[in-house]
RNA sequence: GGCGCCUUGGCGGAGUGGUUACGCAGAGGUCUGCAAAACCUUUUACACCGGUUCAAUUCCGGUAGGCGCCUCCA
C-alpha cells in the first residue's frame, strides 16, 4: 500500500507501527450546521482509505472526533435556543447536527460501524485534554494569560523540536491581518490557545491549574491531540483531514502531542484530501455555491451518485462539482446499478469461459490501482470495463458467476452498494413472463401494454436473445 | 511577499518517452415488431515557447493562466 505523506512530501510504502494494525485518526466535523459536500468528500476519502487498507489485508482502527464546542457552535446555540442555559443550548444544537451528520455519512455510503466517534465535550475527552494541558504546563510548554492557557512555540523550539514540520514558515509570512485580528492575550504571534476561560454566557467546564480557577472550554487543537492519544495511542499510523488543516491545525497538534514526549512523532503519515470546487471556485456561502447533501437529494440525485462523483477524481486533486457533473455521475451510477441488478434475473446455462478470467483481472486491476495511493478513478475504469462486457453479452444470469463475490468485492472497495440491491416483486416478475408469452404469440398490443404498465412502476424492459431484461428507471 | 500545486477532446478525468484509458454528453449508422440496449463511425486532446532525444502530451527550462495555504475553512 502506497500513500502520499504530507509530512515527507513523498509517496511512501505504508508500514504499520505495530503488527498488522493501522490506526487512523480523522479530524471530524464541527456540528453547528449540516455538513457541506466538501466535508462529506473528505469523509468519503477517509472511508475509501479504510476500505482499501481492509482489502490490502491490514486490520484497521479508525477514530474521529466531533467538535461540539467552538465559537461558531456557541453563537449558533444562543441564536437557536436563547431560553436555555448555555450548556443545554449547546447540547441541543450539537445533538441535532451530530444526528444529521451521521445520517449524511450513512447516505453517502460511509461505513459508520468501523468508526469510533468521540465528542469533544465527552467527559473522557475533556479529562484527557485537561491532563495534557496540565502536563504541558508543568513541563514549561504552556503558560496562562488573562483569558486562558496558551502553548508556547518558543519553549517548544528551545526544547530542540521543530515547529513547521508540515509547512515551512517563513519570517515574512506573518500577515498584518492576523495581528489586527488577534484578540487574545498571547505572548507571541503563532502561540495558540489550549484552553479558553469562560466569557459571559458561554458554556463552560471546570478546570483549575496551579490553584487558579480556569473554568472554561478547550481550544480546538488540543481536542485532536488528546483524543487521538486517548483512542489510538501515540504515535499512530495515519492522520487525515482536508488540505486546509495542514496549517495551523495539524502543525499545532504535532507541537502539542510531541512536546511532552521523547518521540517526536504524532503520526507516521499525514494524508490530506484536496477541496471540492463548485463551478471552478471555492465553495462559500457568500458566492451562493454552497451545497449540502440535502441540496443534492432535493434535486433528485442519489447520495451514492455524489460518492461516485467524488471517487471519479483522485483525492489529491480538486474535485469539480457542478450540476452537469452531478448529472453525469448519476447516469453512470444508474448504469452500474442496472448491471448489478442482473444477478436477480434468470440465468442462461452457458457462461462465456473468459468471464472467470475477467473477474480475476478486474479484481487485480482494482486492487493495484487502489493500493497505489488510492487511484480510485483508474480503479473505476476497470469496473466499467467489466460491466461493459457484462452488458455486451446481454446476460440475464451472471448471477451464478457472481458467486465469485465480485459485487461484494466492488462494494468493499467503492461502497456503492451494488451487491445488496433488492429484487423486483413477484407480481412484476409475473407481468414480465406474461408479456413474454404475448410476444411469442406476436400479440404486440398486449405486450406493449404490459411493458407500459411495468414502466409505470419504475421498471424498464429490454428484449434480448435470452429474453427480457429489466432495469430500474 | 513566502511556501506549494495545477493546466489533457463539449464536460469530467486517468495515464504514458513511441501502441492515443474510462465516464457523461452531441451527431450519423447497423440491428430490432416497436422500444431499449449493444455495437460501429464521428466531433483535428494533451496551455504557449524553447531545449534534450531517432521520437515528448509524457523529461528539462522559460512564458501565460488558474488554484490552495500562510486568519479556529474539509
Amino acid at each position: 500500500m502506497k500513500l502520499y505523506n504530507t509530512r515527507t512530501r513523498k509517496i511512501e510504502a505504508l508500514k504499520p507501527l505495530k503488527d498488522n494494525l493501522i490506526r487512523i485518526y480523522s479530524c471530524g466535523p464541527t456540528v453547528y450546521d449540516r455538513a457541506h459536500i466538501g466535508n462529506l468528500s473528505s469523509f468519503i476519502f477517509v472511508d475509501t482509505l479504510r476500505r482499501t487498507l481492509d482489502i490490502a489485508g491490514f486490520s484497521v482502527k479508525h477514530a474521529m472526533n466531533i467538535t461540539d464546542v467552538d465559537d461558531k457552535t456557541i453563537r449558533r446555540s444562543h441564536e437557536q435556543y436563547p431560553a436555555q442555559n448555555p450548556r443545554s443550548a449547546l447540547e441541543k444544537l450539537t445533538n441535532k447536527y451530530t444526528a444529521a451528520f451521521q445520517a449524511d455519512m450513512q447516505a453517502v455510503g460511509n461505513d459508520m460501524d468501523s468508526l469510533t466517534l468521540l465528542r469533544a465535550t465527552d467527559p473522557r475527552a475533556l479529562e484527557a485534554m485537561q491532563q495534557l494541558i496540565l502536563k504541558l504546563h508543568e513541563q514549561g510548554f504552556a503558560y496562562t494569560a488573562d483569558d486562558g492557557v496558551y502553548f508556547s512555540i518558543e519553549a517548544y523550539r528551545k526544547s530542540g523540536k521543530t515547529y513547521g514540520q508540515l509547512l515551512e514558515l517563513s519570517p515574512n509570512s506573518t500577515s498584518r491581518a492576523r495581528i489586527q485580528n488577534d484578540e487574545y492575550d498571547k505572548a507571541s504571534l503563532h502561540d495558540f490557545a489550549l484552553w479558553k476561560k469562560q466569557k459571559d454566557g458561554e458554556p463552560a467546564w471546570e478546570f483549575s491549574l496551579g490553584g487558579h480557577d480556569l473554568t472554561g472550554r478547550p481550544g480546538w487543537h488540543i481536542e485532536c491531540s488528546a483524543m487521538s492519544r486517548l483512542l489510538l495511542g501515540q504515535p499512530f499510523d495515519i492522520h487525515t483531514g482536508g488540505i486546509d488543516l495542514v496549517f495551523p491545525h495539524h502543525e499545532n497538534e504535532i507541537a502539542q502531542s510531541t512536546a511532552d514526549e521523547t518521540n517526536p512523532l504524532l503520526a507516521t503519515v499525514f494524508a490530506h484530501n484536496e477541496h471540492i470546487l463548485v463551478d471552478g471556485k471555492k465553495m462559500a456561502k457568500s458566492a451562493h455555491n454552497f451545497y449540502t447533501l440535502q441540496d443534492i437529494t432535493k434535486r433528485g440525485y442519489d447520495p451514492l451518485a455524489f460518492r461516485l462523483l467524488v471517487l471519479q477524481a483522485h483525492y489529491r486533486s480538486q474535485i469539480h462539482f457542478s450540476w452537469e457533473n452531478m448529472e453525469a455521475a448519476q447516469h453512470r451510477l444508474n448504469d452500474l446499478q442496472a448491471i448489478a441488478d442482473l444477478r436477480h434475473q434468470p440465468q442462461i446455462s452457458e457462461m462465456p469461459g473468459e468471464l472467470n478470467h475477467l473477474f480475476k483481472t478486474t479484481r487485480q486491476e482494482i486492487y493495484d490501482a487502489m493500493l497505489d495511493d488510492l487511484n480510485s478513478p483508474l480503479a473505476l475504469t476497470s469496473l466499467n470495463k467489466l460491466f461493459n462486457y457484462l452488458a455486451g453479452i446481454a446476460t440475464p444470469g451472471v448471477e451464478g458467476r457472481y458467486s465469485e463475490g465480485i459485487l461484494t468485492f466492488l462494494d468493499n472497495v467503492f461502497g456503492l452498494q451494488l451487491s445488496n440491491r433488492p429484487d423486483i416483486s413477484n407480481p412484476q416478475k409475473q407481468a414480465i413472463v406474461t408479456r413474454q408469452k404475448a410476444r411469442v404469440a406476436k400479440d404486440w398490443k398486449k405486450s406493449d401494454e404490459l411493458r407500459e404498465q411495468i414502466k409505470q412502476q419504475g421498471i424498464g424492459l429490454r428484449d434480448t436473445p435470452h429474453g427480457a431484461v429489466w432495469h430500474r428507471l
